[in-house]
DNA sequence: GAGCTCTATGAAGAAACCTTCAGGTTTGGA
DNA sequence: TCCAAACCTGAAGGTTTCTTCATAGAGCTC
């Protein structure tokens, strides 16, 4: 019954006309704008108000309060991320294990770095704003897609574990988002995405050959 | 030259009596579990000196402003992190590679475990605090202190990259706070300690092997 | 173009916060 | 015992922030 969010983070009501739905869309774009620029002590419903050219009562027109406005941001990133994830694992059914992980590490990864300075900027919000529990929500769908691909990977004897499954991706998000915050350059991050497979991959191995061995 | 703290981060002045370093403990404490039970919105400076059992004015003839608190307190704990890393390393010398990486992992976490509470609070004003910056300096010196254990594994022949300690420390560091966030039980805690240790160790070998296989 | 709904405005109320400072208390040595 | 230095107090100033609401403009239908 926690699971889904207080009545007081959903917006405020659906738009109707197009206007209001470049509002919506500007305000959503100012608050990754301004929490880059003034950093997420600064970011005030004023100033992202002025900053997507509105005021601040169209603000509260679409958002209850601050954190609901928060709140929307992370999940419509959070969101799309667990798409790009699915979206692999649809396409990699019925490969070997390891081409498999490949493909949805490479999709996270990309996803992520596409434009790597939101994600960076929401780091600094998801605190504020339950981000744990939405991480696990998500967390939990791609969870399921990968479990679900892997039944069809034809190399798959020994079945990973669910925990195995878990540490696969607290290790992908886990680790992109270290070296992310590191302040990583273009060069490091090509090189993340090469090493997070060789990571999961070699992991997952390991994983369920030390199992099997028991 | 911005690596090194802005002077209005320094505390205000040394305690000289003792009393005054048994404040600034409270202070330290207070601040915590303020965090935890408040939550990083309602962290004031009021009520850390409430929760203290001293005034506001003395709070702020130990620290010149709220900043600098927390990020004496973030400081602290990472501190404590990489010490425990380091003498991981010392004690770890001579060993072969795979029991230094679980010596090495197997002390992160546990540091990281002893107070989990502290580690979760913190998470959430490491980015008010130029955090991340922080945790560059507190990896680079682990990186170094592992690097240096390293050279003396009789196993190793081939010595790795600079990138992959890299990596190792941020799927560590990362791995530990994806699960600690997702709320993990104490069962999930100890599978942890050894999956990942697993994890390391696994990508050690496998990206050492490929780079000999070139 | 009348009239109704949807949307935008921005000044202002109310609350919360950070920080200071003038004055009091405690400590430790002479 | 006495005093200077160290330390503590907490009311109050000055900002900043969130949120509301009365008013006004746009868009759509008939």
């Amino acid at each position: 019954m926690a699971d889904s969010p207080p009545a007081a983070f959903e917006p405020r009501k659906m738009p109707v006309q197009a206007r209001s739905t470049v509002t919506v869309e500007a305000i959503h774009e100012a608050t990754i704008q301004v929490l880059l620029s003034e950093g997420a002590e600064r970011l005030t419903t004023t100033r992202v108000a002025e900053r997507a050219g509105v005021s601040v009562g169209t603000l509260y027109q679409n958002y209850p309060n601050k954190q609901s406005l928060l709140f929307a941001v992370l999940e419509g990133h959070m969101n799309k991320l667990s798409e790009a994830v699915e979206f692999a694992c649809e396409h990699a059914r019925g490969k070997p294990l390891a081409e498999m992980v490949k493909d949805v590490i490479e999709a996270f990864v990309d996803a992520k770095m596409e434009r790597s300075d939101i994600s960076t900027a929401l780091y600094r919000i998801a605190a504020d704003v339950d981000g744990p529990a939405l991480a696990r929500r998500t967390a939990q769908r791609s969870q399921k897609a990968l479990e679900a691909a892997m039944r069809t990977a034809p190399d798959v004897t020994l079945r990973p574990e669910k925990f195995t499954i878990q540490m696969v991706f607290a290790a992908m998000a886990g680790t992109t988002r270290s070296v992310l915050e590191a302040g990583a350059s273009p060069a490091m991050v090509r090189n993340l995405r090469g090493h997070l497979v060789l990571l999961c991959q070699s992991y997952l191995a390991a994983a369920t050959q030390t199992r099997a061995r028991r």
